[in-house]
DNA sequence: ATCTATTTATAAAC
DNA sequence: TGTTTATAAATAGAT
């Protein structure tokens, strides 16, 4: 607003475009506390800079409060408009996804936002309680399937490596027997049964 | 900031402070929308009136995202402090985060893909396990929570609502009263003892 | 809502 | 970043 008129699109140098986000950031957030002040009003600022850096502002007590006081307000502006569903069409198949990605997401939330959740009913509740449930239950088959997959891999394992084992003791028997005919001296080398390091029993 | 310089302090006069309010939220709000253009910033504004009212301002995605976004920063910015956080410099917490989220959109594919899973492994089921059952946990404690609340209400209605019904029952007697005095017939009209319908007993 | 006289905000330069 | 300055924008008060 000064020595240019400036055009309303993003401003491509990254130094004047730095300059400028401290500036006016700076110049939004003191007439938010200015109408604020002057009017009254409750008000929340929420600024992410380009890189992710966080600024925020929220006039009369916390964000959290404010923001719950959002959720409440926007809430009580959008009540359920219908109860019955009697043909179940696509349309109200596609309606029902919406209402389960919603409820999904209202989970995530709360699951995420550190469970203050002011905003989930009951039955709202209730449901994704169930949800977790099934989830948790389909986990813990599939931990027993890999477990057992498992067990079953080192089973295979344990009998190659004993055969093996098995195989490297006679050798070693066998050269032994020739050593202590010709140098019963030289015989005491480290050996242990149970590390291959052969490629063929790798797994 | 015109034809007279502005006191930093609520405008008493109700009708001078609704007009600035009124013109301070519509400037506001263009110059939340300019900043975000210019400098490819994330904004959000929330604005409650002194009288309660909302008014909202979103640059890019939701509200809803937005706060998601904000709740994540902030907690992220806020580890607790009553545990040691030694080293963990910024580039750790990137990576740890960034294996957390491949973690959890692992295990949506999962709930989601009916638990095929073939992709994790027994420890990432472990983890995600340990994560639905602290969401049980949560959710159930504020299932409880609200429960609670709930009953308090029920009980506040029920003894309003057994005042209300002495209140109704005392005046039936006394009608009947008069009434048999001078037409012992007509004292059979219908009585639910639990329906009131004045605005007094409305909730 | 619309119109100005002023105050503020701020782009460019340092 | 902070300061300066010329100029664009915002807006208080009046209509």
């Amino acid at each position: 607003m000064a020595r240019g008129k400036v055009q309303l699109k993003r401003i491509e140098n990254p130094v004047h475009r730095q300059v400028t986000f401290c500036k006016r950031r700076a110049g939004l957030l003191k007439k938010a506390k200015e109408l604020s002040v002057l009017c009254d009003a409750e008000i929340g600022v929420v600024i992410f800079s380009s890189h992710g850096k966080l600024y925020e502002l929220a006039t009369k007590g916390t964000m959290q409060g404010l923001m719950e006081r959002y959720a409440k307000s926007t809430r009580a502006a959008q009540p359920d408009p219908g109860i019955e569903t009697p043909p179940l069409n696509a349309k109200d198949e596609i309606n029902m996804l919406k209402q389960e990605i919603e409820m999904l997401q209202k989970g995530l939330r709360y699951m995420f936002g550190g469970g203050s959740a002011g905003a989930m009913t009951l039955d709202e509740l209730g449901v994704l309680e169930k949800h977790l449930e099934s989830w948790i239950y389909n986990i813990r088959s599939t931990k027993m399937d890999v477990m057992f997959q498992e067990i079953q891999l080192l089973r295979n394992k344990e009998g190659i490596l004993k055969a093996a084992n098995k195989y490297l003791q006679d050798k070693i028997e066998e050269n032994t027997a020739v050593l202590t005919d010709f140098a019963p001296i030289a015989t005491n080398f480290s050996y242990n049964p149970l590390t291959i390091q052969s490629e063929i029993f790798q797994f």
